[in-house]
RNA sequence: GGGCGAUUAGCUCAGUUGGUUAGAGCGCUUCGUUUACACCGAAGAUGUCGGGGGUUCGAGUCCCUCAUCGCCCACCA
């Protein structure tokens, strides 16, 4: 158990110190929270000129802390809910947590154990208050570990599944599926867990492949004992309830014996031999014994051939007195016993290893038993119908797509959902039996429940059972609104827009959401249905307790951060699909946590003198840089934004940590320097105005990813510590601020900054690899020293006069010797130069002493090479006509731009080859 | 038995209407203490995009097929 109790001390915004040289998540962690909490931001103004904007938490299971699961879940949700919260929209992120039935059971059931007692020692109601203490006790614990995820949500909205208002929702559904006959109570074959003593769905069952055997076993005919049937079960233990034998209508083999009686050996019991085309001719003897009691297909058979049911189990799994000599045994003890009598009786044939699915309970793992029991089901057919056409018409809409189709597969093919389970801890079914036999339902309060409304009998009893966990859960869209009570928010909030989850409970609980919602509410609980994917080990293995693989989010959070982690996790998966998650990743993205802080840290100082007020409109751009910044600056802004609404999170932050890391930090922070220090006071202005908008608009574009360190910064970048309260309380949050629209696109500065940027490029390298190469002495001598160098522009003379500082400074060019020229004569190059061809520009450094004629032939010719090589696959592009003709002419132009280009490179590389 | 997904650099993975010479992080090599950051910067190496076939001017991307791995669904005893 980790110590996720204890909380960071808070310490109030207001007044600091100053902003601090390092980035110490938990220290800017434990301010923001609670701060934007009070300021009343998690809770929505149900505003009639805003639009809605709704998502749901899938509540956590009270019976633990979060996961790796958890903490994906809440931020996707909580990433969307603050995007569209800075767009204006009226946002309610709603929390809740669920009472997890079974798990929930099985927690307190373990921890009694542990006191060696068991829930029937205290009694329903004793277990029951036993139960809500560890709810209580575990709530808090949730709440905090969300709270440290940053999850923006409503906490005045909170809900649990168990509070008076779902349960009234519960009650009420119940009622009106009950009154529609929607459901119903009947003797049907159905999962059953001895351990857990409890009914299971078919979804809470897992079949896993077992290593068995194919018993073969001879059923002698009752009148003739000569004569027999021979079937094949994995489970000959179960032929003690057998009540028939099954063949083929038109299998020749036992066609003859179809109506006659055997006697069935160890109970001496006649039953009888039917036909029934369910049975499949090619498997095992083609002769099926008949267990109706506990078999599927065996129970269906039956009923259409009216064979009796046999129960031979106790609701523990061991035989009962139907099983005679095996009676009080458990299965393995029966299976034993069962196949040692048949072999000295004689009637075993035979035994082969076969493998075969055996089911197992999802939550604890036994073996679970088919049994017939009296349960309550709910009818689908009607259900399942409509929420399969509000798929189908795009109503609800899944993401990523291809879940669609599996979740037509189910819905398509559903059976009735039993739901009551035999459990203490959960929704009880709302229906009552009198002394007189009448049953009857009421969604009333169930202590207000007094009489039988037919005979007014006040000797009655409410049914034991509970509901499935699943039944409360598909009601949470709406029955944490209110429901069904028409309440403003209700009104206001529902349908909601998103419901994120995990695939892996699209049917347990997505499907059931959208046939309640349609059939209580008559509207879709929601538009968009967005799966992610699971958390698995850095191998790729599930996280489990048991295998001691689970990585706990909130000691990723003490050790990286909240806002690493969120990164992390988003950036390291894309939609429905699984991640490998290590710590590793929480690491890296800490690291451009790091960045980000001192990235701000240096704009903000390096701009304090000049830096405008924070409310003027950003400025047009004057330098190259500038230019170039606010023009890449503006198709980002256009890019997260179209990810966001397409649902790629992952992309998204991956876009924005690449951009503001290779482009805003390595390459315009490094040119604002020398505007910066410019002697032009309206240089410095402009830049400085654009390097603080720009980093601005970076923490709004990152605040959903990482909320906490944005908000931080943000504060700093706007003048915190001394921020001055009197502002109207929306305006001082990150989190209230507009997200950014993008701007002009400048292609020009695009361009010519690209050149720029190659021409630095190309210098470094150039530098790096002739010091490489160079002897001992001179590279000593080299090493960290300035170098000369000319450049010869053409048509872009101007713009590298202009940008010459940078050029310089970047390139680790001596600026005193830096000449920037439109053309340069063969007469004006050093002796001992490289020359770089780069777009229309050629660079010549002297590295004198460094280079060699021969090697810088050699690196020239093969320039010429590859540029002449390019030129050539270029040109045989532009010669197929089916490529003109046909592509695009944005592509040809490209093409053929490209074929200049590299012509006018190649012309340059080859005079200079010459002038060797 | 059906269905879905994956297969891209040494590792983990992006790559959503088919369009420049296929990308990122980690790892690796070399260099670097330039006043935001060594949790850093610069330069570099590594790919027959699982195999085969097809459609197309053009395929990692679309179609067919095969292989390997994984998952989901299913009443073959």
């Amino acid at each position: 158990m980790t110590d996720t109790q204890s909380r960071p001390e808070i310490i109030p915004p207001g007044p600091q110190e100053g902003m601090a040289k390092a980035y110490n998540p938990q220290a800017v962690e434990a301010r923001w929270y609670d701060w934007w909490e009070q300021q009343g931001y998690f809770t929505p103004e149900r505003d009639p000129s805003k639009t809605p904007y709704t998502i749901i938490m899938p509540p956590p299971n009270v019976t633990g802390d979060l996961h790796m699961g958890h903490a994906l879940t809440n931020a996707v949700e909580d990433i969307l809910i603050r995007w569209k919260r800075m767009n204006g929209y009226s946002t309610l992120y709603l929390p809740g947590e669920d009472h997890a039935g079974i798990s929930g059971q099985n927690v307190v059931e373990k921890e009694l154990a542990r006191e060696g007692k068991s829930r029937h020692d205290l009694g329903r109601e004793a277990f029951l208050e036993r139960t809500w203490e560890w709810m209580d006790l575990y709530r808090p614990r949730i709440r905090h570990q969300l709270r440290r995820l940053g999850a923006s949500c409503d906490w005045t909205r909170e809900c649990f599944t168990m509070d008076p208002g779902p349960a009234r929702a519960v009650r009420s559904v119940f009622k009106h599926l009950y009154d529609k006959g929607l459901i119903y109570k009947g003797e049907r074959i159905v999962n059953w867990c001895p351990r857990c003593a409890t009914t299971l769905s078919d979804l809470e069952v897992e079949n896993e492949e077992e290593q068995g055997n194919l018993w073969t076993i001879r059923y002698p005919l009752a009148d003739n004992p000569e004569e027999g049937i021979t079937v094949a079960t994995t489970r000959p233990e179960t032929m003690l309830g057998d009540t028939g034998v099954a063949v083929h209508p038109d299998d020749k083999r036992w066609q003859h014996l179809i109506g006659k009686m055997v006697m069935l050996p160890i109970m001496n019991r006649p039953i009888p031999i039917i036909a029934d085309s369910a049975v499949d001719l090619d498997f095992g003897t083609g002769a099926v014994k008949m267990t109706p009691g506990h078999d599927p297909l065996d129970f269906e058979i039956g009923s259409r051939h009216k064979l009796p049911i046999i129960n031979i189990l106790n609701l523990d799994g061991t035989l009962n007195e139907n099983a005679g000599p095996y009676a009080g045994q458990t299965v393995e003890q029966a299976r034993k016993g069962v196949v040692g009598q048949l072999t000295r009786e004689g009637y075993l044939l035979g035994i082969e290893p076969h493998t075969h699915s055996v089911p197992h309970c999802e939550r604890c793992g036994t073996t679970v038993e088919p049994i017939v029991s009296d349960q309550w089901f709910v009818k689908m057919g009607p259900l399942a119908e409509p929420a399969i056409d509000a798929v189908r018409n795009g109503l609800v809409s899944i993401v990523p797509e291809r879940f669609t189709k599996v979740y037509f597969h189910w819905m398509e093919n559903i059976r009735d959902w039993p739901i009551s389970r035999q459990l203490w801890w959960g929704h009880r079914i709302p229906v009552w039996y009198c002394e007189n036999g009448h049953r009857f339902c009421s969604s009333a309060e169930p202590s207000s429940v007094t009489n039988c409304p037919e005979c007014n009998s006040t000797n009655i009893r409410q049914d034991d059972d509970v509901l499935d966990t699943w039944f409360s859960s598909g009601l949470w869209p709406f029955s944490t609104l209110g429901w069904p009570d028409e309440t403003p928010d209700l009104e206001y909030f529902y349908p909601t827009d998103v419901m994120e989850t995990g695939y892996d409970i699209l049917f347990f609980w997505v499907a059931r959401m959208i046939f309640q919602g349609i059939e209580n509410t008559g509207e879709v609980p929601f538009h968009t249905v967005y799966l992610h994917g699971l958390v698995r080990d850095d191998r790729g293995k599930k996280m489990s307790k048991s295998v001691g693989n689970v990585i706990d989010p909130l000691i990723m959070v003490d050790k990286f951060g909240s806002d690493a982690l969120r990164l992390a996790i988003m950036t390291n998966a894309s939609p429905g699909n699984d991640q490998k998650f290590s710590e590793q990743r929480a690491e890296q993205a800490a690291h451009f946590a790091n960045k980000l802080w001192n990235a701000t840290r240096y704009v903000i100082t390096a701009t304090d003198a000049d830096a405008p007020d924070a409310d003027a409109p950003m400025p047009e751009p004057r330098s190259l840089a500038d230019r170039w910044i606010t023009s890449r600056h503006s198709r980002i802004v256009a890019q997260t934004t179209q990810m966001l609404e397409d649902f790629q999170l992952g992309e998204a932050g991956k876009l924005l940590q690449d951009y503001v890391w290779s482009e805003f930090c390595d390459w315009y922070i490094e040119a604002s320097k020398t505007a910066l220090k410019s002697d032009d006071p309206e240089q410095r202005t402009a830049t400085a105005a654009i390097a603080r908008g720009l980093i601005d608009e970076i923490l709004r574009l990152l605040h959903p990813f990482m909320p906490f360190l944005t908000e931080e910064l943000w504060q700093h970048l706007h003048g915190w510590p001394s921020r001055d309260d009197a502002l109207p309380a929306n305006e001082q949050s990150l989190m209230m601020a507009a997200w950014p629209t993008p701007g002009k696109i400048d292609a020009d500065a695009e361009r010519d900054f690209g050149l720029v940027m190659e021409i630095i490029r190309q210098i470094r390298n150039a530098r790096a690899e002739a010091v490489r190469d160079a002897p001992e002495n001179i590279k000593k001598e080299m090493t960290g020293r300035r170098i000369e160098a000319t450049i010869a522009g053409g048509t872009s003379t101007p713009m590298l006069k202009q940008e010459a500082d940078i050029v310089a400074r970047l390139a680790r060019l001596d600026t005193a010797k830096l000449t920037i020229e439109p053309t340069i004569t063969h007469a004006q190059r050093p002796e001992r130069a490289v020359t770089l061809v780069i777009g229309e520009a050629e660079v010549i450094l002297p590295l004198a002493g460094l280079v060699d004629l021969d090697s810088e032939r050699k690196r020239l010719q093969s320039e010429a090479d590859a540029t002449e090589a390019e030129i050539e696959r270029t040109n045989a592009l532009l010669s197929n006509e089916g490529f003109v003709a046909r592509a695009p002419a944005q592509i040809v132009d490209r093409e053929r731009a490209k074929v200049a280009t590299a012509q006018e490179k190649l012309t340059k590389l080859r005079e200079r080859l010459q002038a060797l």
